[in-house]
DNA sequence: TTTCATGCAAATTCTTTGCAAGTTA
DNA sequence: TAACTTGCAAAGAATTTGCATGAAA
């Protein structure tokens, strides 16, 4: 088990050795993202910081959430065809989302159901997978029953 | 081989007979659609459509695209953190993107990799998969090679 | 103290909507 | 003709940017 969970970073450390400095929104976004579960719009992420510090400005959550993004720690998605960014804390593990139409309920799922998908690419398709992004739309359990 | 490519249906029909009516910027859209190999971005689809029909607004070009989606015909998809959505004819098979970090080219993949997918979710889950929408994100043979 | 990050507000981008005028059935 | 669509322009939502001030190293 020495594999560590990205949720037990410490995020100054993550900045100062990238040459990024430590500043209230930044760790102000990370702190939002980890203790999140699900994944969260860039507004609700400004919402949640808002609480410990009213003077972070929406613009910064902007500029913070990219910067993660640019670090590899953070990632970005739409899911189907919403037209907000959902953001959270990039996971060790697979995982995919599967949204229910009726509820808006969005669930991640972990697995290993991507990893056929990279064997696939990996084999003479020439194509080098950096991120795989599965989302699932339909009837949750509640709904469909 | 009874299965028809949905390429081949007239629009004129489907609209009818869903009782909608046949305008020119329904099918200036259905066609562009058609001939496209590659899904195109609402704006791509306005270009194209006003070489034949000049006078089309774009906001028919919204409104027709979000017909066909309504009759499931045409789907709407955001990969990865585009902020753009992207339109294309409802293929009948499984087919993915893949899309390439460095030249932005977006490549259509068939094939059954989104059957096991759909397998692990119907076993148990109690979650009725309407669509799945994959997305792998990377760098294609020619940028990394 | 020098460089980087922020706040604020304005600008952009993509998409949607209200409404009068034009089309389709 | 009656109901539906469109064009146009303006509104909206989400995100980005310019620039002077403020904070981190």
């Amino acid at each position: 088990m020495a594999s560590e969970s990205v949720n037990s970073v410490d995020p100054a450390e993550l900045l100062r050795t990238a040459g990024h400095r430590v500043t209230a929104a930044r760790l102000g976004v990370w702190q939002v993202l980890a203790d999140a579960k699900d994944h969260l719009t860039a507004d609700e992420v400004a919402g949640l910081v808002g609480h410990r510090d009213p003077a972070v400005n929406k613009a910064s959550i902007y500029r913070s959430l990219t910067l993660f993004e640019e670090m590899g720690l953070v990632r970005q998605s739409r899911l189907g065809p919403e037209r907000v960014a959902y953001w959270e804390l990039g996971h060790p593990d697979e995982h995919f989302h599967l949204v229910c139409r009726a509820c808006g309920v969005v669930d991640h799922h972990r697995g290993s159901l991507v990893g056929p998908v990279l064997d696939h690419l990996q084999d003479g398709h020439g194509f080098v997978v950096e991120r795989v992004e599965l989302t699932v739309t339909g009837l949750c359990g509640g709904c469909a029953a």
